[in-house]
DNA sequence: TTGTATGCGTTATCAA
DNA sequence: TTGATAACGCATACAA
């Protein structure tokens, strides 16, 4: 390289780290050595001398059903990534623990920049694991039940999600609309159940019409079959899952996260968006790693896509 | 660490990379003092060396309506490969043009030790560049329209699926069983077509109840309609998404893949073995990369999921 | 504005 | 069986 542009190894590298130093005609020179030699920098040798990887490290998620979003994410991840110049690497791991310890060693072994957590929850290991290393992360989701600002994160307002989604169905006529959620203690249930009760709080309405359950659509539709026992004539549900089981009984029902199956059986559903939110991510991390001051969270609002109109 | 251990850094690489070459008493001491100070090989460092990034890229799909399987593969892949050392890369690309154009870009930046070809399609340009280039990959996917053992690879017998479908539907005493499928040319979709006819051949029946569509929900449910009034009492399909709208049409019909909406529908489907094919696939690759004798392709066979009894 | 020297952490080669 | 040395490709400090 150098020697084909007749300067020395140093000039190649200020033309490409800070071109502004370097004489124009050098500059330039350079570049056509560049383009002639098909030159790359070595991402290696890079790192081992500024300790930067430019890799972002994710664990690759996998649900029971597979009704999941995480796919477009980090999707949308990749491709923020590689804008910015950051490359996705990808770690599997069972559970926090098993992912703390694959966090460690990545650490020690491909040193990744920084990291994306997904799936956030009350009382997360990982965060705090990463936090108290000052390690660089984000993540996709709250951190739940600790003050807002302990660290970057990105989330969908699930709660003004199932408001539009409640109002929508009020809008319709509906009275009784019930919630079909997770057990208490998850911080996006929790969430997403306080949306639906503000929305009928609003209009002076009762929010006693809710059931627990474990997200299976098998009770998600034992669930609505009590419901509608009790009265209820239309359902928000906190995901597609459960709002799948809850359609076989009733057919005014709102379900989270317009997976393909929503799209597949006509079920209004609110969607995330995804690609915004992994791209915001991506914003947080690189700021942070290159200490420009960034805002410290990133709060975006779920769309409610409609596919069929309430009947009363 | 050779301070600690009192040794030299060549006997610490020597402990890690060839053990037996090392006295037991040393060695033991040596790997205590790894363990002491939690010592990590860096493998910016290692590949600087060796010229082995331990990396291998993918290429993370989407589709347009999320009916794929690419994201349980992806699991994996990711799952198999850190069980041997490797730990994957992602990238994204629009067309592949797109991709040469990156997997040259990462060649020569984080120069991955492998990769991974996906969807694979006759004429594939991905395939006949990293082949020309004798740069290890392996594809999920047959080299359609190319000699069987161009380069190694991994897939699903899609034609013993459809077949399998089809004697199910045959079973339960259908005889006029119509398939749904894409337009010629697609290597994947003739030969799932391929196994559909075999079955009815195999009994003497005519195999004339096609149609080709565009892959979508939509037109699987027109070409339903349209065979149904040509005769057809039962269909195979060749895709999940084509056999979500033939089930409007008629009860009887299998898909492929599996997807979650298969399950939500109650619809019969093929599933793929995809921790299989992704775990066959870093065999491949790790055996290439290790210059070990390998098998040059392993074809894999799918499972009828059966969700609900043909009426006959 | 350009060039020289150095070291990041490994491992291959070779000598002891 | 172990140790010394060199080199991978880059970016920084410093000298010219």
């Amino acid at each position: 390289m150098a020697r084909y542009a007749n300067v020395s190894r140093q000039t190649v590298s200020n033309v490409l780290n800070s071109p502004e130093v370097v004489k124009e005609e050098t500059r330039q020179r350079v570049l056509d050595a560049v383009e002639a030699l098909g030159y790359r920098v070595s991402a290696a040798a890079r790192q081992m001398r500024t300790g930067r990887s430019r890799l972002l490290a994710v664990r690759i998620e996998t649900t029971q059903d597979g009704m999941n979003v995480f796919d477009r994410f980090l999707h949308g991840l990749t491709e923020s990534a590689a804008r910015s110049g950051y490359r996705v690497l990808l770690y599997t791991a069972a559970d926090d623990r098993a992912e703390i310890a694959t966090i460690d060693q990545l650490l020690g072994e491909f040193e990744p920049d920084g990291f994306v957590l997904t799936s956030t929850h009350h009382g997360d290991p990982r965060a705090a694991w990463l936090a108290e290393r000052a390690l660089p992360f984000v993540s996709f989701g709250r951190p739940w039940g600790a003050p807002e600002d302990v660290h970057p994160w990105v989330d969908v307002d699930g709660a003004a999600g199932t408001e539009a989604a409640t109002h929508h169905l009020l809008d319709a006529g509906h009275r009784r609309i019930g919630f079909v959620g997770w057990e208490p203690g998850s911080g996006v249930g929790d969430d997403r159940r306080a949306g639906w009760s503000r929305a009928l709080a609003g209009r002076g309405l009762d929010a006693g019409l809710v059931l627990e359950t474990d997200g299976s659509s098998a009770q998600g539709q034992a669930a609505a079959r009590e419901l509608v026992e009790r009265g209820a004539t239309a359902l928000v549900c906190v995901s597609d899952s459960v709002a799948l089981g809850a359609l076989q009984v009733i057919p005014d029902v709102v379900g989270f996260d317009d997976t393909p199956v929503a799209a597949a059986v006509g079920l209004t559903s609110l969607s995330q968006p995804l690609t915004e939110a992994a791209a915001r991510c991506v914003d947080l991390l690189t700021s942070r790693l290159s200490d420009r001051p960034a805002v410290s969270h990133v709060l975006l609002t779920p769309s409610l896509v409609i596919r069929k109109e309430p009947r009363s």
